[in-house]
DNA sequence: TACCTTAATGCAAAGGTTTGCATTACGTTG
DNA sequence: CAACGTAATGCAAACCTTTGCATTAAGGTA
């Protein structure tokens, strides 16, 4: 990377008098290894010299590098941002560094990704909002350190996950549709391949059913997870005489996208039509006052995922930490 | 980084008769090395084993690992997201993987960063937002392949710039304003060591004052580039009985405050005080229809900084792309 | 046929760090 | 004093790929 080539551990080894093993020792702190004097001496030498270990040669021989993959649809999205961003922290105090890829929920972009990072020997990869896809299939089955934050792995239950328990989240929200005695109340769910989105659905209809209402099929509607996906989703589901008096969305995104339309209509939410979120993008409180949401705690999910590799093998567990359901205004 | 040892040039080697040298020479093409027939069949084999070179030992031969780092000050700010998102498209599109680093516009977390990735061996660092720190002098100095986004390197002009032209698109706002006969105006700028809110400030200034009015100190607000600030100078600006008619703020997030606030005065803009921000984030269109802005073209952004570290060493040019105001509303 | 040229391939070193094993030095015990 | 144990250090191989140089083979020319 630069003409003046770096320090080496031959150097540092050399201008001490001692091995290049020695060095070794004293940089990683190799317990019962290196006299005390001699630690010292090199440690203050180390410091003189401002000599830096390189990666590179780290990495091929421990044949793993001091990295750790994130793969996730895109950083765009603000929800995607913030757990980035949580877990881009909780790697940096580790030491290490975050790789990141965008698979824009594209199978093919995702295995090439998960391909180059396994040869890149990355410590753990994080899966964020994972698709089904062979290599991803592979990967699970050769039990690579992943792992499967927000949506469960698509591949049977043996990988671990870090997020919150979608199905009583999705059941909490109709509980508090139900409680405001909101009917009828209508859903726009997102793909169904995500567990994310599957279960909030599920845990949300089990809960309004179980209730003694029943979601009408002309209130269920399947869309994408995008702003404008949202506002198509709501063209289509208020184009008919009777309009639910809420909506319970896949995420903020799809709710921007219903507030926007329910405002063509003059259907002012949440006064004529209450709209209900998931994810809590921070800009809310800012823009977005009229919109009741679901706050996943983004960065507790990053540490945790990061503490996750630090520990030697990932245990195949279900982390599910604490959400909040934040009520605005009148929703 | 996983149990079954991966697949190595030496076994594909020894699978195709031939020495890892000729594998080697065919898997990078190398040209006039090698028959075409052997070329054939060893593609063939390598297509078969699904053998991938490990990046790893490839970064300790060549001194360099196929990534390229990007440091920011965050990724939830939309207007980095954005960028962050072109230059992984675009990295990507290379064969090589991105690797991101939080800056947090802190010169200590900033230097801490630049040594792991020189340490990584990256073949190429973009600073995006870089704030002045001893590392980043030093990283300078060495003539590492350093390009500078959105915010001109602090140390001397000798380095790779890629980003818009700041001073005329501030400008270009001033004469909006003009035109439209708004008056007085303010405008609150963002931290003054970064060259993009400088320019910026310099160029609104300049039309505003060579237009034959006089920009008052009282209208001149400092802030920093978060929604809170906006809110804070917007505050503070509006403390007096004279309202400016318009208000040029550093970015987006600034004049969503800037909103918030004119919405508790009942100022609603942009009827009373017309707001221009600057970057464009891609939520305005739904939730910030009020707002006139600046358009970055972020995707061109990342593509022309990938670029730059493909093609040898990074020349100390700096490229300015175009932009574009986008007139929202009345503004 | 002997020599030369060119194309194709192989050999082995290099790159920086880690680590099992060997070695040294020193102090203790019998 | 010899035998032994322990603590500290060094040696060298291993990790995987790339590449300069050497080698071989093949084809052509005198």
């Amino acid at each position: 990377m630069n003409k003046q080539k770096n320090l080496t551990l031959a150097d540092v080894a050399q201008a001490a008098g001692v091995s290049t093993a020695t060095i070794s020792r004293v940089i990683n702190g190799t317990p019962n290894k290196v006299s005390d004097t001699t630690r010292e001496r090199i440690l203050k030498l180390v410091a003189e010299l401002d000599y830096q270990p390189m990666q590179i040669g780290r990495a091929l021989s421990r044949m793993e590098s001091a990295t750790v993959a994130l793969l996730t649809p895109d950083t765009r999205n603000a929800f995607y941002a913030s757990i980035a961003d949580g877990l881009e922290q909780a790697i940096t105090a580790t030491g290490k560094a975050m790789v990141l890829g965008h698979t824009r929920e594209d199978p093919v972009l995702q295995d090439r990704h998960l391909a180059q990072m396994q040869s890149h020997g990355v410590a753990g990869i994080a899966m964020l909002g994972a698709v089904p896809s062979p290599g991803l299939s592979k990967a699970v089955a050769r039990e690579l350190p992943i792992v499967f934050v927000n949506r469960k792995c698509p591949y049977g239950a043996g990988s671990a996950f870090v997020g919150i328990d979608n199905y009583r989240a999705g059941g909490d929200v109709a509980g508090h549709f139900l409680e405001r005695n909101y009917d009828p109340v209508a859903v726009i769910h997102g793909p169904l391949n995500s567990s994310a989105s599957l279960e909030r659905y599920e845990g949300f209809r089990d809960v309004i059913e179980s209730a003694g209402h029943s979601l009408s099929e002309r209130f269920v509607i399947h869309g994408g997870l995008t702003i404008e996906s949202g506002y198509r989703a709501t063209r289509d589901l208020l184009d008919h005489d009777e309009h639910p008096r809420a909506i319970f969305c896949a995420n903020d995104a799809v709710a921007y996208g219903a507030h926007h339309r329910c405002g063509e209509l003059g259907l002012a939410s949440p006064e004529r039509i209450a709209l209900f979120g998931f994810d809590d993008n921070p800009l809310n409180k800012w823009l977005a006052p009229w919109l009741s949401t679901v706050a996943v705690p983004c960065t507790d999910i990053g540490t945790r995922v990061a503490e996750l590799f630090l520990g030697g093998p990932v245990p195949p567990r279900q982390y599910l930490l604490p959400y909040e359901l934040k009520i605005r205004r009148s929703a």
